[in-house]
DNA sequence: ACGTCTTTTTACGTTAAAGTCAACCGAGAG
DNA sequence: CTCTCGGTTGACTTTAACGTAAAAAGACGT
């Protein structure tokens, strides 16, 4: 079992992030690398972590809230009580991202609706110039 | 075809925002309801553009991407070059929002593994009380 | 050994998205 | 008329998530 190493720059480069970043979420305590001296040392395993955050921050969770979804991961809480807490939090999150799951849906037929009006438009003017009626924004019932 | 307008606690209240908030989005040129004197009046369609910013948010998109987004819909641009503009915003939206759409559907799965290592150690300790084993990050391949 | 480059630490600055607070206005109830 | 209730405006404050700058310590190629 080789442990492979990245150095900060390495990372900053792969995700196109910077230094300032890794360190910030270190003094958060979302990584915590090992020390060569005062160099850090990036294992895989923090570079997983660091994909998870990542990832986390894409869908717009904030530290905090990705922090405590790692912290899911990783332990294993030997209380019955803590147990359940555990999955009452799943739950949650489950929903939470069901829902923004369907947002994207909504969100991605509607960019088709403007695309395919767009494109009739595209067609218009290649042919000869016209006024175009504009799409309008529809409104459903609440 | 009869107007019905909200006031602005009523969205306030439907939505959960406050009406900071809601003037803030005015301010920032997201919304623009009517007045009735000094009094703001959400029209249906007002209320339609404030799903539309909340459900942005809720994907973690700046203000100032909602307000593209937005300005998608609605707008017409006469000319061509106008359009192929568009057309391009519209496919770089799409290809984040499946780039989102995928990574929920990792954290679901994800999600699912660490309830089922919750679920198998709940029953050890309906049982016998035991050591349990934590699920361990797992690394995979870049 | 030397200069250059990277890294670290510390400290202060910045931006977006509101929250909080204070003071004021206008409409209707009593 | 006075009181109260919403609504409005403006100023100030806050928080998260970094950016920027400065100074010093390693690390590296020649």
């Amino acid at each position: 079992m080789q442990q492979r190493f990245y150095t900060i720059t390495q990372l900053t480069q792969e995700f196109a992030i910077t230094t300032r970043t890794l360190r910030f979420y270190e003094a958060q305590g979302l990584l915590s690398p090992q020390r060569r001296g005062r160099q850090r040392l990036y294992s895989p395993a923090d570079r997983t972590r660091l994909k998870l955050i990542l990832r986390g921050k894409r869908l717009g969770f904030s530290l905090a809230e990705i922090s405590e979804m790692i912290g899911m991961y990783g332990k294993a809480p030997g209380e019955a009580g803590q147990l359940r807490l555990l999955m009452e939090k799943i739950t949650a999150r489950r929903t939470e991202l069901l829902e923004k799951y369907r947002d994207i849906e909504l969100t991605l037929k509607e960019l088709d609706e403007v695309e395919a009006g767009a494109r009739s438009r595209m067609a218009e003017i290649g042919g000869v110039f016209e006024d175009s009626a504009a799409p309008v924004l529809r409104e459903e019932e609440a």
